[in-house]
DNA sequence: CTTGACCCTCACGTCGGCGTGAAGGTTTAG
DNA sequence: CTAAACCTTCACGCCGACGTGAGGGTCAAG
């Protein structure tokens, strides 16, 4: 398969698969014309990346993932092991930015809740808290 | 108060501050010098914009928000009820945003957990689910 | 042969929130 | 007077995951 059904298939831009290859997350064959030739099995390789990537996982450590990854990509392969130190840091670098962003968000929710929608309420609201 | 003394006050690097001014987040008066003197409700400021940049909000729709913000920071003064809609399109943003991350982890921690810890458990692992 | 769809490799542009100098003026302490 | 600690503006560097051309090759159909 080429670069172009690939595309479509996944639905991520050529740019975006030639980055891939790049930074080493897919390795198509080429053919005898220099133009890449990507397996079937790489559909799923790439909907597994960006998986990762949305993640936040940078792509040098999915690099480093994907050769342990088994096909049903269920686990890690025995040897691989080493790697479950680095995603655990992703795990809770994940869980500290959710937290972030909750809390951020709730903040934001605040700053609308508590502000009037029309004049009448903001009258209301001048009685209660004082001139602005 | 000058440049320093803020950055000292709010952990912000004074780099930090001038682009604050820069975007238009802060608006210090000058010292004859042409220093920037800082107001001391600035450290106050700075720390709320702080947090609305943690949320992920754009520096222009802060500095749009800013002045419309009431002393304690508790609702949006009258006449800036316009500011709501973005608002709420990023309370949105940051909804998804949140929810994108909590998946992705889900993932993360799914890839952990399938991961046997030694080739014991791998074994096992293996002869649950057949050969890798 | 020509058109046109498809592919290639550079290589610079983008966004946001700063970091990091360079090159110099001002103020303060000794 | 000197040195240190401030301060100024200007302006390029950085990160990551691509976007976006430029300037070409490849290949099947008409």
């Amino acid at each position: 398969m080429r670069i172009g059904e690939l595309a479509r298939r996944t639905g991520v831009t050529e740019r975006a698969l030639r980055y891939y290859e790049e930074q080493n997350l897919l390795r198509p064959a080429r053919l005898p014309s220099g133009y890449r030739d990507y397996a079937p099995s790489d559909v799923a390789a790439v909907r597994h990346v960006r998986s990762l990537l949305a993640a936040g996982l940078p792509s040098h450590l999915i690099a480093d993932l994907l050769p342990c990854m088994v096909d049903t990509g269920d686990g890690l392969m025995p040897g691989c092991r080493s790697m479950l130190s680095p995603l655990e840091s992703e795990r809770d670098r994940l869980t500290s930015a959710i937290e972030q962003l909750t809390a951020a968000r709730a903040q934001l929710i605040a700053l609308i809740d508590r502000t009037p929608d029309d004049d009448a309420e903001y009258d209301a609201w001048v009685a209660a808290h004082g001139a602005g």
